[in-house]
DNA sequence: TTACCTGGCTCG
DNA sequence: GTACGAGCCAGGTAAT
């Protein structure tokens, strides 16, 4: 055999009796090519995914490849007949048509579709099947007509095979004699990079040896759990050493992992988890979305190391015996349902809300290692793989691995049973295992165990809402996006004109251009990059001396108004329900907030009144919208954590505490207080909970500097409390590397530790702030579960259907709505006793706008 | 074509 | 450099 095989052009299956490796050498061989090799090693061994210890980025690649190549082997016999058998998936299917995209490129007459040219005409026919049988009619957008593909598919193979320089038919027997497929990627990896390709190759050839040809970590589950790769990891756990603790010690070899696919398996792990005192439970679904997500497959862990996973509804032309969905969770109800029966969940309302769409309500979510890790340490990463990395020391495998990630991600429907086994159980076990070194630490400190405890409340009352959704009448916001269209056209006329040319009024860069290059308008500020700033600060400024900036801002504020509210929440309408569902993070804001996303309904313009409007849009299904809101929540929380006597006076003397301030600050009785005071008045409260110097308050209210000092000289003197606490607040901070809320939350500044420096501004003033917003995120999850505990004790068809921040809104039928304006200042307030008073402000209206 | 970053703007 | 905490949009560009 020769010894330089990257000289040559060597067949495939020559390569392979050679070396035992696939590897195609031809003149300027990449990369890619070799991944592709790989890959069609893989699939010609029926692989379909390969699983790496180490570098993420091989694994993807050649992962991507496999699936393509599966792809275009199923289909290319006939696609008809694959659709009919298969069912071919509608991903697939743009893969596949990317596939004659990347290789037409080349190509004279082969026409060139793309993503997004496939899944447009996939959402038109709604199905493969439609797709093909009205190929003839589908055009793409430069003419090419999908019936010319069809044929065409047979070719595209040929053209990939002979790229890869070999028949794969050819390749096949080649591999036949070859053990099961073993890649050690870090050895590659590291090959690739000492080397190059091209003396890789010639290392492969001179010493086949040096590549394990029978690793089973990369093949086989179950060695990516258990042992650290990286023991040099350093934790930045505040709590302890990244060192596993005893109990989550886990011996590789001692790790089980079974699927389930058998009753008798079945009926045995039903016993197991009714004997159990505590069981991990995780989901494997189709979707990242929990309310469009459906039940692929169940996994259960009651002992470390020992965990199931039951496949449900996997798919694909290979797909071994599975348990039929419907008779699996008819049997597994009782147990999930039984709140006598604990489970763990990483996540819990995730896996509530796909219980929830299979018609199931998940009882005895006692715990949730998710919540543990973010009381503990809220300002790190949640997910389990960072959560298990950084207390378990152990490197689970990422989704990503499993299912590739961007464009080109599959559903997990399709991800083999025996890989999907190890990944779904491995997150059971080590959500077992994360609850059991977690738990002791929460319980060791009675405020991080109260904290929990209302997450854990919390989580629930989440899902509620999450699923309540709120109703949106989406044709008053389309008749909003219109008249918000028509003026953005008469505003960018009159833009084009003062400009003397036509330009993008929503690109910074453009407008930079034309502003400071073609009109020569002085620069105010540069943005972080060097680039002059065209921001409302700048563009303010500016509009004070030209006529073309104040068309700017106006026209970006209206252009926002339209993409991301009026044109958007229509769009983010459920089909099933009708309404909108956001997403509440609960373990994303390091503060203890909440945070709202797909859609945020967290920033519904209020501020101005053609914003205020996108409000009409939120409706009432069952009769009002009753709003409620703390008022001033974080000044009280500011008078009650500092003590300052004069701050909890103002407030326990109710009435306008930004006029009490200011007539405390000036010296005047509080109607002799002019506008300009209140407004100083006002902003140095707020600026002070954000830990605001005077560069900030000048900025704010457009006075000097000095004169902005001297607005907070006696704001202090008046209130030398508040001074003290922010004082004391950044020593704290520093010794200890954090601070607490009043209910024993806390909340980490590790960069303050014994730091100092012109970074460390920034994190006092984080630290400053965080025990008030931190309080108030406490106080309003303690609010929301009162309330909705309420509610269900009342029997009321009342739903909570969103939090803002200090603000929890209701759909609430006509003949609750006193019951509520009377009940919910009472529950909100009482749901803690501080120093001042705990008031909120209740509204009423038939949507959301009107409710304030 | 897609993925990621920047600048800008919305909210409490 | 200069006020805390978030999410999302459009544009621009680098990577594929």
């Amino acid at each position: 055999m020769p010894t330089d095989l990257a000289s040559q052009i060597v067949p495939i299956h020559q390569a392979v009796k050679a070396l035992g490796w696939p590897v195609i050498c031809t003149p300027g061989v990449e990369a890619d090519d070799i991944i592709g090799t790989l890959a069609v090693r893989a699939t010609g061994h029926g692989v379909h995914t390969i699983v790496s210890t180490g570098d993420k980025d091989l694994a993807q690649l050649v992962n991507e490849h496999v699936e393509l190549i599966n792809t275009m082997n199923n289909e290319r016999q006939d696609v008809q007949g694959v659709i009919d058998r298969y069912g071919v998936r509608p991903d697939q299917i743009i893969d596949y048509l990317m596939l004659i995209g990347d290789t037409s490129d080349n190509i004279p007459g082969v026409p060139k579709v793309g993503p997004k040219t496939a899944a447009k005409w996939l959402t038109e026919y709604g199905t493969l099947a439609e797709l093909i049988l009205n190929a003839d009619k589908i055009k793409g957008v430069a003419g090419q007509n999908l019936r010319d593909f069809i044929p065409r598919f047979d070719l595209t193979r040929q053209l990939v095979t002979v790229k890869l320089d070999c028949e794969i038919d050819d390749l096949i027997p080649g591999l036949d004699s070859l053990k099961p497929l073993a890649l050690d990627s870090d050895t590659l990896i590291k090959l690739y990079d000492d080397y190059g390709f091209r003396s890789w190759l010639r290392e492969l050839s001179g010493d086949p040896d040096r590549i394990p040809q029978q690793d089973s970590r990369a093949v086989k589950p179950g060695s990516t759990v258990g042992s650290s790769p990286n023991t040099e990891t350093v934790s930045t756990s505040s709590y302890g050493p990244a060192a596993p603790q005893p109990m989550a010690v886990v011996s590789p070899e001692l790790i089980h992992y079974e699927s389930v696919t058998t009753w008798e398996a079945l009926d045995k792990w039903i016993d197991k988890i009714q004997a159990a005192e505590l069981t991990a439970l995780d989901t494997e679904t189709t979707s990242l979305d929990p309310l469009q997500a459906s039940l692929v497959g169940l996994s259960l862990c009651v002992e470390a190391g020992q965990a199931c996973y039951i496949p449900l509804a996997h798919r694909g032309y290979d797909v071994g015996p599975q348990l039929d969905k419907q008779q699996v969770l008819a049997k597994l109800k009782p147990w999930l349902t039984s709140d006598k029966h604990a489970k763990v969940l990483h996540n819990a309302k995730y896996d509530a809300h796909v219980f929830l769409s299979e018609d199931i309500g998940l009882k005895g979510i006692e715990e949730d290692t998710m919540l543990q890790a973010y009381v503990l340490e809220s300002h790190l990463r949640v997910n389990m793989q960072d959560v298990a990395q950084r207390w378990l020391g152990v490197t689970g495998t990422p989704y990503e691995e499993i299912c590739g990630k961007g464009a080109k991600q599959i559903c997990f429907d399709e991800v083999a049973v025996d890989l999907a086994t190890h990944y779904a159980s491995e997150d059971a076990d080590l959500t077992l295992r994360l609850h059991q070194v977690l738990r002791p630490l929460i319980a060791a400190h009675e405020g991080l165990e109260a904290t929990y405890a209302l997450e854990v409340a919390t989580s629930r009352v989440l899902t509620i809402i999450e699923r309540n959704g709120v109703a949106i009448d989406s044709d008053v916001l389309h008749k909003q996006s219109h008249g918000l269209g028509e003026r953005l056209l008469g505003l960018e006329e009159k833009a084009y004109e003062l400009a003397g040319q036509p330009f993008n009024m929503n690109s910074p860069k453009q407008v930079g251009e034309i502003l400071f290059d073609r009109m020569q308008l002085p620069v105010v500020r540069k943005t972080a990059s060097g680039a002059p700033s065209t921001d409302e600060a700048v563009l303010t400024t500016l509009a004070q001396d030209y006529p073309l900036p104040k068309l700017l801002l106006e026209h970006r504020s209206i252009a926002k108004l339209k993409s991301t509210y009026t044109d958007k929440l229509p769009r983010m309408v459920n089909a099933k329900t009708g309404r909108v569902h956001t997403r509440y993070a609960q373990a994303a804001v390091i503060t203890g907030r909440l945070a709202s996303s797909d859609p945020n309904l967290q920033n519904i313009p209020v501020r101005t009144a053609e914003g205020r409007r996108v409000r009409d849009a939120f409706v009432s299904s069952l009769g009002k919208i009753v709003s409620a809101d703390y008022s001033q929540i974080e000044l009280r929380i500011m008078a009650h954590v500092s003590g300052d006597q004069n701050l909890i006076r103002v407030f326990a003397e109710g009435g306008d505490v930004h006029r009490a301030t200011a007539a405390e600050v000036f010296g005047v009785s509080p109607d002799e207080v002019t506008a300009d005071q209140r407004n100083a008045a006002k902003a140095i409260n707020f600026g002070l909970i954000y830990g605001m110097g005077e560069f900030g308050l000048a900025n704010n209210i457009g006075i000097t500097r000095s004169a902005a000092k001297a607005y907070i000289d006696r704001y202090f003197a008046r209130y030398p409390g508040v001074a003290e606490y922010m004082e004391r607040i950044k020593v704290v901070a520093k010794e200890q590397g954090y601070v607490e809320t009043v209910f024993g939350r806390r909340l980490s500044f590790p960069e303050l530790k014994g730091a100092r420096g012109a970074r460390t501004a920034a994190a006092e003033r984080a630290a400053i702030n965080a025990p008030m917003q931190g309080t108030a995120a406490d106080l309003i999850k303690k609010a929301m579960v009162a309330v909705q505990d309420w509610l269900e004790q009342k029997k009321l068809k009342t739903l909570m259907v969103m939090q803002v921040h200090d603000e929890l809104v209701f759909d609430v039928p006509e003949d609750e709505v006193a019951l509520l304006k009377a009940e919910l200042p009472r529950l909100m307030g009482e749901v803690a006793s501080l120093d001042v008073p705990l008031t909120s402000e209740v509204g009423e209206g038939s949507n959301w706008g009107q409710a304030h």
